[in-house]
DNA sequence: CATGAATGAGCGTTCATTCAT
DNA sequence: TATGAATGAACGCTCATTCAT
């Protein structure tokens, strides 16, 4: 019994230990960039030599780009799962940009992604699109979807908004650069940021008459 | 004449090196980031040696600082003067954002340091507060000049865009982290994504009573 | 058996590995001095490469510091334990003085540190320091105490030498200086060079019958 | 009269040129070593760029040679003068050596060709071999010539200083490498030292009454 | 599976040397 | 005569990668 609890525990380290390294050299990476980034301090992390990164990566870049693809886990469907809620077209566009801001503004882990895909682009020109596909284009559908719903039911108006969706969403990237720019040195807060913008976009500047 | 053609352009020529090799330091950094460019490559740019640029800047690093703050031109007062002019809260807003836009967003310069900003500000924390000082905080204290006025002119309503003029702003950098991201391959068209911001915060999306 | 073997003398060449680069350091830095010592020639001499070298001292400077102190082997006790022994304080002292010369004029490494000493001492002050301790200092106490010997049992007359004895052991010092200066080109016969110096010296020395 | 004077001094200033840079050469030399001294440190020395020294030497090898030829003046014919005097050979034999100490050890420029020859000497044979005909041989001539002299007149006993007549000059070599070992840190009585050393000889040297 | 010694290509930096002015 | 910008060949040191154990 013992044995056998031992041998699964040690298959399932085992199982783990490409995701343990990938964990490293997500830390590492987002912290020094690619090209400052030496495999050595990935595997110390974990208390083992290089070589054991080399034993399940052949290389740095195959490091790296299963790492971002590890490290981008999809929130399409959950974006989608908020779309379908009932209430206002309002309502739910706020929920949807509260959804989004958690998973993108306020995540460390994806926003960390977007400083990579900011400072590796040129070298892994596919972790954008993957960035995009996961994150972005996603969410802009999401509001696409709804902004069309709240004007076709009368709630919103026509306008810029519908052409261009992401500016309903460009305080979560806003939120997500300035953390990425300045961390805890110049706090923001992250919701009461989302709520102005969306309190903004919806009832605009203008006094009302 | 060909003797004093030459002399000024040699004399020119020496002074000018060192801008030279700023601007081409600024290319190379600005694509490959800094731990993966080499000095050769900026000397390459000019059709000289590492070593001539060794003769003007003693290490990379300081290579890389002096080209941030070359290529870092302030335009807090170019937003001042805007602030200034006759018009409704409204429109001196919309010009202002314009404005913005060209230099941040538009001016590729600009748009590259923000970049640099977020890839190397673990490297150089610096470079992060000049962008911040230089680019972000004029910015963002001229749309809350602007924004006040309008609210005490009753202009504005009160509301949390007073709180947060950043919202009012969002979309700038909207705009320049995406052409970061994605360059032409995804192309924006940037004064109409400002335009539609602009006119989503003004008016709001939700449909008048 | 083979098996044994070879795992043995992988696990004795690893171990001796940083003694092996000492050694080869020390002819290296003895020939051409430390600046115009390449790390790669050291490493040369072991049919390594220099990365290898760098596995075990992580700068040239720790290089030479570490191969000045693994090469110095102290002979403080020697030099005690002879004047220990029977007879006249004039054996003695020729014992001594025969014995020092072994150490510092007739062996090759001791008399290239001095070398060393000489012409690295602006860079390592220490070295100068060491080989003062180790060879210098040493050997004028083991004099000086024989010295004295004599002149308490009145073998030797009171006089100058009591007050230097560095005078009795200069020959050692020549004739280490001589080979270091013309290696074979004008060849010296130390022990005779001794002697003659001895013979000099003790008979000025000796009490007057 | 004196645009004359001017041009006097200047054709003077110039024809100095090659000493001033062959004097700072000895002086960067002498400190760093062959190997670890920089052209531009000698021109720096003498406010000029290194452009310059490379008017006057070819390379810096040959100004190495030239600085060491340069700095070495032969006392050959000094030691002979001393040789010729008055007084008994005990007397002349003291004037010699305190003459050649104060040429080889006491004087700085003497002393530190000495340590040149003894660092640099692997990669410039030539100059081993100056300082041995500039200052050894004749010193060693000298002290023979008039050994001999006082074992012909009966003033000295024959023995092995006839034979080793370095052993009578080996403090003189003494004093110099300990102050180029020491400087200022361990200072030594230089005169004091070679009295000690001459009173030890003499008394060996000196017939028996 | 894991180690860590070893490699070799590469990069930052230096410096003797050249040459147009 | 003197300058100083420019070169190019090193050299110290690093690090991704390999491989015998």
């Amino acid at each position: 019994m013992t044995k056998t609890e031992k041998k699964t525990s040690r298959a399932e380290q085992k199982a783990k230990r490409p995701q343990e390294i990938l964990e490293a050299a997500f830390e590492e990476f987002s912290v020094n960039g690619y090209a400052a980034t030496r495999v050595e301090d990935v595997a110390a992390r974990l208390g083992v030599t290089k070589g054991t990164v080399y034993l399940y990566f052949p290389t740095k870049d195959v490091l790296f780009e299963e790492m971002f693809r590890h490290i981008s886990t999809p929130f399409a469907h959950l974006l989608a799962s908020v779309g379908t809620l009932e209430g206002s077209a309002a309502d739910r566009l706020r929920a949807l940009l509260l959804l989004a801001y958690e998973k993108i503004a306020d995540d460390r882990k994806t926003r960390e992604l977007l400083r990579l895909s900011l400072s590796e682009g040129t070298r892994f020109p596919d972790i954008v699109d993957r960035h995009h596909d996961e994150f972005i284009a996603p969410l802009i559908a999401a509001v696409r979807r709804l902004v069309e719903e709240g004007v076709a039911s009368g709630e919103f108006r026509e306008g810029a908004a519908a052409r261009f969706p992401d500016v309903v969403a460009s305080s979560i990237l806003h939120v997500a650069v300035w953390r990425l720019m300045f961390a805890d040195r110049k706090p923001i807060d992250g919701p009461a940021f989302i709520e102005a913008h969306f309190d903004l976009a919806l009832n605009g500047l203008l006094q009302r008459s």
